[in-house]
DNA sequence: GTTGACTAATCAATTAGTTGAATATAAGAT
DNA sequence: ATCTTATATTCAACTAATTGATTAGTCAAC
């Protein structure tokens, strides 16, 4: 139950209502930790039966109304319990590690294409990455406590995302080379 | 549904029955796409109510009997196809990202043992590969086609492994340094 | 001779995630 | 006037994944 504790971390930062909540899960903690819209309402009306969080119901002119959510000090309690409580490394579930494991199926040139596809993505993001480091924490040695742990998420999707495109060229470098010896033997 | 997929391209290397294929799941296969006998055993009789794998009793003695599965010409299409169709880079879901994120909502201790936690995991996980590395891929420039995406596959897993790594040994780095001012005004 | 481990598979219950639609208000565009 | 976009939330149906128990035979160890 990953996604009450994603949806608590967030909240710490400040209350969200359902809405504003999901545009968070598309962007920056969408990086980590992916949710849709019927999934946090959900687990919000969960979180609110359990007392983890509380809503208040704000009216406002001009829009609908709308439910902020806070985390209770038992929520918090709750987050703190379950942070230092080792867990194990994220599983992987990649299909284009599938897709390589099978690559002998296809010719040699589709899992090219699919690596330069997949190598191009790795390093948008990444770019998207650079971005938000220059515009946010362009000084990284005088951060505030808070800005410190978002400062190192974003350092750790750098990471991930150079770990797949060193990767992508790697393998890209490795068939190019060994696709002309085996069409000509 | 791709764990469809991912067993069509484990069936794609021989036959197997249900529980040795499960163990493929745990182990190789396993190191980017896990799933559960239950899983499995109800993907394949989907897959095989689908025409794209197909089954044979094997009974045997001093053992239980079992049902060995092979791809059909279908599933062998079915898979082609998937291949070639472009996929998206696979989503991410770490709740170590998660606890760092809310990381200041605990003593910089807690979080400093996780990330050495999951430093060591990552290390051992890389001796792992690194040790099927040199039994089953020595000599990397000679190997024949089927064993040349396995190696790939392989590397892909290590660059993974080592990004998450370097990304621990930065974090802890980082959060030694910046505690001993906090502490220290 | 019983306990534990390995092979081989199935069933039931629950939780989590995806897909698609529906509802309501209001601002801005064509 | 209507159409789209944005805010804000809910319901229903379905697929996928996890957890736990159950059956049943063989083999080796204690």
């Amino acid at each position: 139950m990953a996604l009450a504790h994603a949806i608590l971390a967030t909240l710490m930062d400040r209350p969200y209502c359902g809405y504003d909540l999901r545009k968070r899960f598309e962007g920056s903690v969408g990086f980590f930790w992916q949710a849709s819209f019927q999934q946090i309402y959900r687990e919000l009306k969960k979180l609110e039966e359990q007392g983890l969080v509380h809503s208040e119901a704000i009216a406002q002119e001009s829009r609908p109304g709308k439910n902020v959510f806070a985390v209770t000090a038992e929520g918090e309690a709750f987050l703190q319990t379950w942070i230092e409580t080792p867990c194990e490394m994220a599983p992987l579930r990649d299909d284009l590690q599938v897709k390589m494991f099978a690559g002998f199926v296809v010719p040699r040139e589709t899992i090219l294409m699919e690596l330069q596809h997949h190598q191009a993505m790795h390093q948008e993001r990444i770019a998207v990455y650079h971005q938000i480091e220059q515009n946010a924490f362009a000084n990284p040695e005088q951060l505030p406590e808070k800005d410190l742990f978002r400062y190192l998420t974003l350092r750790g999707g750098i990471q991930y995302e150079m770990g797949w495109l060193t990767w992508c060229e790697a393998a890209i470098a490795f068939l190019t080379q060994h696709s002309a010896s085996a069409i000509d033997p």
